[in-house]
DNA sequence: TCCAGGTGTTGGAACGATCAAGGCTGGACG
DNA sequence: CGTCCAGCCTTGATCGTTCCAACACCTGGA
């Protein structure tokens, strides 16, 4: 009790302000430090009056277990590693940040912090550089992975780490990938999107789209092409392929206008459908009222350009729930790694959708 | 050596990959435990020879200090914690991604990754309540506060606490609180912003802000404020406040078309501007053409909307270096609190600043 | 030859938690 | 009455690193 007194006391003169320890409640609670780890971890083990006494003696002195201790001892960190691709200044694309914020608030209730780190592929020259020094130094339990599309590699380079993750995107270049992963329906989003138009009496419906070596960009168009098949009409010189940019999408739109006489527009992202705007403003035509445009991804600018770009909208908030789902499997002993899932998009119908043609 | 191997062979048994720690390196390259940490930490206290063949054992095995034991040892996890604020649907802002990646970049050259948790205020009814856990747990060694002219009190709970952290944003509501922030002079924003239009020979232009309880808002106002007075313009009846929504600024821009008529507008942000560029649309008249709208935030809308939203565009990115710097001082033994920072935002001028009228 | 003084290296203890195994109680049962 | 068992709690060891104090070695001067 004296000796306990005194660690007390040089303790407090070295650090100013002190964390409780599990031995500071023990010895509070009159039990053991095991029996106090219990009363956290394993509250069913106790008695319920010892419960009680060991549960006010960690109210009465704040208790909270350390984490780098618990860490060590645990061999796990309760942290989620995830690589923010860079900001892409001049696009309409904000689809991390939904993502990104759900994916916090539900890893937290799950008891997992998100930690961020990025690329660095500018200063290494290796984009899974800063994969390889979380992992090796411990520092996260799993890792999220997203932009699958890109190819980098980065879901095999982590399976022969056996590092855990769970990917938000397909496996597109690994057919036979055997780890869980979260996405979504794009080709179905697409769908919807020119269905919506079809129902509105359009006939020459124009896709707007990505480059052909964008595996994510033909998934979308093929959405176009099945949507138009379906309703008999037809597609022949109605679809142009260019770079997500506004400046990429207006001059597509330009030429499409002059050669093939669409009355609407779907396209791979509102990043294209905002160059769409572009063209038809150019021409003095009001989106919506004269022509039909349809973008991807239901940014911030879709929801507040004039007079509201319709939109298709990930479901990114429940792709993050069903991610952590996923990871919890992972994570849990014995691992266990479910089905994966895949989510459908809806449509944001706004302004530029325009009244029906009947 | 006997014994050793058979503890690697057991441990490989249990852990499928195995990271190798400091007594692997240390016995294969013949030297103690401490001598190899040194060599990590301290290289100038080995002797070069010594110091070659460890760094050697080191990259032979891919040895990574176990981040666990380090922090448990050192009392400090090299991680900072971000409160993100939830996601604003139908608004233009999107600075925190901006800021949110310059600070990975940065705090990652440092040493530091950042941790990302939410307020939970409505679970909790506590804003603060994420800061305690993380605090309590020694999860982080110190927080970046944001949103400080949201009044919540983070920075003197913090500081009550002893919890080292770094604002970004000034301390509204404590003017002589003593911790280091960084902050941009959005009055100098706004201020050159309308010095922008008085240029092009603007004479009657108003002001779209936010309500008079911002104190955001009325930083900025007074930038807008001392430009006209400065230029001997007139201010009376040109000045309106509303909620932050593309719906407040267009029918501010209607009330003020119809009884004052400005030629210009100067926004608190960009999501009034799109508002008062909707106002324009509905009576037909373009924006940059027949009357100017500049907006606050240089947001991805700016950046894309038809004929380009000229905006104020904070610094982020320097804020974000500036901000870690801080944080490198206050983390550093013996602590160093530097001088704030104010750093001065620039204009992205684009089509709605509209042509010259002399 | 011996010692002072610096340089380079070492072994033991500690950080604060959990794991694994063992001890103590009281009641059931042969 | 002795043995066993289940329930509850305690003890000692351990995770991988860094801190601390001590030790071996070398050089130069007395």
């Amino acid at each position: 009790m004296l000796e306990r007194s005194r660690l007390d006391a040089s303790r407090r003169a070295r650090f100013a302000v002190s964390a409780p320890t599990l031995a500071d409640v023990a010895e509070l609670a009159g039990v053991s430090r095991q029996t106090v780890s219990n009363a956290v971890n394993n509250p069913d083990l106790l008695r319920a009056d010892t419960l009680a006494r060991v549960q006010q003696a960690i109210d009465q002195l704040g208790y909270k277990p350390n984490r780098a201790a618990r860490n060590l001892r645990t061999r796990s960190s309760h942290l989620i590693g995830l690589r923010i691709s860079p900001v892409q200044e001049g696009t309409a694309s904000a689809v991390m940040d939904r993502f990104v914020h759900s994916l916090v608030e539900t890893s937290g209730e799950a008891g997992y912090h998100v930690l961020l780190f990025t690329s660095d592929a500018q200063v290494t020259g290796d984009p899974l550089a800063g994969y390889d020094e979380l992992l090796r130094s411990t520092a996260v339990d799993a890792f999220i992975v997203t932009d699958t599309y890109l190819g980098e590699g980065q879901a095999s380079w982590l399976r022969e780490r056996r590092a855990p993750f769970v990917a938000f995107g397909r496996p597109w270049d690994d057919a036979n990938a055997r780890h869980p992963w979260v996405d979504i329906d794009c080709a179905a989003g697409a769908e919807l999107a020119t269905r919506h138009l079809i129902d509105k009496g359009h006939t020459r419906i124009a896709w707007i789209g990505w480059k052909k070596d964008s595996v994510l960009g033909e998934e979308r168009r093929s959405g176009w092409l099945s949507a138009m098949h379906g309703a008999g009409l037809p597609t022949t010189g109605l679809a142009s392929r260019v770079e997500d940019a506004v400046g990429s999408g207006r001059s597509a739109a330009q030429v499409m206008l002059d050669e093939a006489t669409p009355t609407a527009f779907v396209c791979a992202s509102d990043t294209l459908a905002i160059g769409v705007m572009h063209a038809l403003a150019e021409r003095g035509l009001q989106a919506g009222d004269d022509i039909a445009v349809v973008g991807f991804d239901d940014s911030q600018v879709a929801q507040t350009v004039w007079p509201g770009l319709t939109s298709v909208r990930q479901p990114l908030e429940q792709a993050a729930i069903e991610v952590v789902k996923a990871l919890e499997g992972l994570l849990s002993t014995p691992p266990q790694v479910g089905p994966s899932v895949m989510l459908t998009p809806t449509l944001e119908i706004r302004g530029t959708s325009g009244p029906d043609r009947s």
